[in-house]
DNA sequence: AATCCGTGGCC
DNA sequence: TGGCCAAGGAT
């Protein structure tokens, strides 16, 4: 009889392996009754949505000491939040991060619901992240989903239909899985595993608690799994960015609509981004084009960015954007390509002089 | 259902 | 250097 890999062995791994994590609780403190904040634990999870650990953390800790509270970050400013966002990607996340405190603040009296049907009404809240919310701040017996689970499920029972096809197959294994004991830790649990053991390249098939019952293990297929559907080519999009600097410092800069890429984020002005791009000077002025472009690659394209810069004197009604005084002006509220061509020509007006 | 939506680290 | 990958959600 095949042995089936047992929920209480991979807890006993966690008692011991645990990563600490800023907004974690701890096996140890947990089992002392300490309860996760589950404000943090909502604020964690949607900056993990795509994001590694590593860079959430630093992201974390600034929101947190900024907003300690879904109060206080339901009263913040709607810039303040998409520029302390910036860097993150994904600012659609921000945007509902926000319109989730507010609903939370106003129609929740400040606290988060408890059940997944509740959780999944809430903007920026899908599956995994109702789940990990009630698993994770509420101790709730539900089964998180994401790319670790999927993985140590594909590997455990030997699965080769490629994903996303193979999503509701995993997510029941997963849910059978799923302990009544210790549901919060068990959710942990699994993504450290995958996170840590069972890795996508060179899993650490000797250590790993499942070992025994692993499937693919047996079979020697964990490092083809899971299978994945080939990926579409990205295709190269070209644009212009136009800088403009005022003599006194201030910067002509765009809040861009709150649909599409980059919604609700600081940018230059420019074209659109495409095959041909159509030149659209924010003002009339003796534009010069930077030697360098900028290169950046988004999820679905590659973007190649004409820089275009001019220095202007005295007051400018530009008919796009509006002038940010030097003083205001963060390089570090800009999204990453925003930010590589504000480098560029930052770098060329020191030389210039 | 398929597409859109960022970024940085890794090898 | 370029593709892969990471605690997905909205439309």
């Amino acid at each position: 009889m095949r042995e089936i890999a047992n929920p209480d062995d991979l807890l006993h791994w966690y008692d011991r392996h645990a990563r600490v994590m800023p907004w974690r609780v701890g096996p140890a403190d947990r089992a002392a009754g300490v309860r996760p904040d589950p404000y943090r634990i909502w604020l964690s999870e949607v900056m993990l949505q795509q994001t590694t650990v590593a860079t959430v953390k630093s992201y974390f800790e600034r929101f947190t000491s900024r907003w300690p509270d879904v109060q206080a970050l339901a009263a913040a400013d709607d810039g303040d939040v998409m520029g302390e966002w910036a860097g993150l990607g994904y600012y659609a996340r921000a945007r509902n991060l926000l319109k989730c405190a507010r609903v939370v603040a106003n129609e929740h009296g400040g606290i988060f619901p408890d059940a997944c049907d509740a959780l999944l009404k809430l903007p920026g809240i899908g599956p995994y992240t109702a789940a990990a919310i009630s698993a994770i701040a509420f101790d709730r017996a539900e089964t998180v989903v994401d790319g670790n689970v999927e993985r140590v499920m594909a590997r455990l029972y030997d699965i080769h239909t490629p994903l996303p096809t193979a999503k509701p197959e995993l997510t029941e294994v997963a849910t059978a899985l799923t302990p009544d004991n210790r549901p919060g830790d068990y959710a942990q649990a699994v993504m450290d595993l995958g996170a840590t053991i069972c890795t996508p390249k060179s899993p650490a098939c000797g250590i790993c608690p499942w070992h025994t019952p692993c499937r693919a293990r047996a079979a020697d297929t964990q490092s083809d799994l899971p299978r994945k559907l080939p990926k579409k080519e990205k295709p190269t999009r070209l644009g212009i960015a136009y800088v403009v600097r005022r003599d006194d410092g201030a910067w002509l800069l765009e809040r861009r609509p709150d649909k599409g890429l980059l919604g609700g984020m600081l940018g230059w002005p420019g074209s659109d981004w495409s095959e041909a791009p159509a030149p659209a000077p924010p003002l009339q002025a003796n534009w010069q084009t930077l030697p360098d472009e900028a290169r950046h690659t988004f999820t679905h394209f590659h973007l190649r960015l004409r820089i275009d810069v001019t220095i202007i004197n005295g007051p400018v009604d530009p008919e796009i954007g509006e002038f940010i005084p030097r003083q205001r002006f963060k390089p570090s509220e800009l999204p990453t390509v925003m930010r590589k061509v504000f480098d560029l020509a930052h770098g060329a007006f020191t030389k210039i002089g």
